[in-house]
Parts: structure tokens; C-alpha cells; sequence
DNA sequence: TCGTTATTGCATTTAATATGTAATAACGAT
DNA sequence: ATCGTTATTACATATTAAATGCAATAACGA
């Protein structure tokens, strides 16, 4: 893996700590690996670059899932059994996760959102309240143009 | 778990010979297990009622897999990286009959059909042709009525 | 530079998923 | 109905991802 410009890694510095956190070594070697990628990628995927550094599987193992609770990460799963971590961009501007659907590719793990999906459901139907107040998250699972 | 009435089982029974399949012991426990079930249930889930009937984890483990690949079940991933399972219909025709989307509560990971639930799409809106075609699974997310 | 404490490194655990193999049972043929 | 073939099972065991406890370490504010 090449390492990214400085003024990049002292960027990703910033952000971690703009997140409450620690500028850790492996947090930007995380952060720089999934900079670098053009998909998700696995924790097992991130190994794969991080493990002949010497970085080890559950300190970054932690690192993803933390950085995915203060968001500077999207944690997803595509229907294959394997969570994967995305850079989110920097400033999710009015973008609460639960505001509207997203359509997940199952191919390359883009994410779009759907801003004008609506759920349509008969009154007579048996559904959590939840469904009918739209407390919940929608997502949709398909194929994207490029991957179908 | 109640067993089920003859005719049901000779049905099922029935359905495995013309999959090409033995019907055997296991086979027509698992299928009843998930006849009776109101939803997908995981393999620990579908163990939970055979296991105290003394199935083996490992062959109903095996089971599940094969008939999903015989078309027997849909074997799905909500997102919580379980495998389910979920008794087909019958008759595939069309296919599309019987894709249906689901909820499951982030609370209690119970999982709900959502059969007469669609979506609807401004014609205008810019959505991958997957998801005007329905070739999508719909997973709908949120809490029920015990966990909210 | 120092002290506090978040974070790491390493060992270990848990849980789901998966498979090898001898014994068993389903089912077509007799 | 019985038998022989062979798919299938039961049991043991392997694999992998995901997770955690804890002492050692290093980040960062003072």
C-alpha cells in the first residue's frame, strides 16, 4: 500500500480528533488504507494491507468498528456475511442515516440514497408501530447500472 | 413445535422427491419447522425447537443449505449476519410472487414479513433500473412493538 | 517533560458456518 | 416385502469472523 500525502494524513488527523478521539497509528493506517480503496472493504480486506506493516488484526478490528460509531466510517453489509468500512465523506451535512431509504449495491457497495422512496402499506396490515410512525431505517439491496 | 397435519407433511414430502431429494426425517422437520414459522428464522432459531426433538445441529445445518439450493427455501441475510431461512412457495412462477420485504427489529433481531408493503418511486426520480424492476430485496429496519 | 488515561498488543473466547467419514436409512429394483 | 445401492445423517472436528479482558504503551493536555 502507498502511503497517502502528508497534508492528506494530517487531514485524517484532524477529522479523528474533531471526533473526540486520539490520532492513533492505527487509526490512520486504517483511515488511509479505506482512503485508498475504491470499495468497502472487509476487516479482513484491511488486514490484508495493514498485516505485513505490523499492525495488529484486533487493534484494527477495534479501530473500524469505533470509527464506525463516531461515524467517520459506514459499517455495511451487502448480504454476504462480511462487514465492510467505507470513508464517509467529511461533512455529512443534514444526512441522519435514518432520514431517508438507501439503495446498497450488492456488486460494489455503492450507496445511494433514495430520497423519494415512500412505503406504501394497506391500513388493514399487522406492522410494528414503528413501521407506521416511519421510525425505521429502508434499505434496498440491488444491483447498481454499472454492476447489474 | 406442534407437528403438522398428515396431508401437510405428505405434501412436503412430496415436494422433496420432485427436487430430486430423499424425503427424509430431517428433511420434513426442518420444512415443518419453517411451515409453521411466521418468518425467516435462523439456523440457531430453527435448533431451538428441533434440537429438544434430538436433531443433530450439523445435518439440519446441512439440510437448510441444500434445500435452499434446491429451491425449496430462500436462504437471506437481514443485515444482522445471520443466515435465515424461509419456506418458498410451491409453485415459482413468476418468481417475483412471493419476494416479499421484511422488518426486523434492531432490538430483539426478530424478523416480520412484510408482504403487502411496496414502494413507491416518483416517475422522475433517478433510482437504479434494479430497483424500477423490482430485482431488489427491501429490508426495513426499526424497532417492534415490545423493544420501541 | 510529565501524568493521565485512551488505546494497543496479545491472548483468548465465542458463535456461526462448514466439512470428513463411518454408519444409517430412503427408495427403486427384485 | 426384502434387498442393495447410495444419498443422507450423526458425530467429531475444523475454520473463520467477530469480540473481549487486561497489562503494556503511547497520545495529548497541562
Amino acid at each position: 500500500m502507498d502511503t497517502l500525502p502528508a497534508d492528506q494524513i494530517e487531514a485524517l488527523r484532524e477529522r479523528i480528533r474533531r471526533a473526540g478521539k486520539r490520532a492513533t497509528g492505527s487509526r490512520l493506517a486504517a483511515l488511509s488504507c479505506l482512503t485508498q480503496a475504491a470499495s468497502p472493504l472487509s476487516h479482513g480486506e484491511v488486514m490484508e494491507r495493514l498485516e505485513p506493516q505490523g499492525w495488529d488484526r484486533a487493534s484494527i478490528f477495534r479501530v473500524l468498528n469505533d470509527l464506525a460509531d463516531a461515524k467517520l466510517l459506514r459499517r455495511l453489509d451487502l448480504g454476504d456475511h462480511l462487514w465492510r468500512f467505507e470513508l464517509l465523506a467529511d461533512e455529512p451535512q443534514g444526512h441522519a442515516e435514518d432520514e431517508h431509504a438507501h439503495f446498497m449495491c450488492v456488486g460494489c457497495g455503492e450507496v445511494q440514497c433514495l430520497p423519494e422512496l415512500s412505503l406504501v402499506l394497506p391500513k388493514s396490515a399487522q406492522v410494528p408501530r414503528s413501521l407506521r410512525e416511519d421510525a425505521v431505517q429502508v434499505r434496498v439491496l440491488g444491483r447498481c447500472d454499472t454492476c447489474a
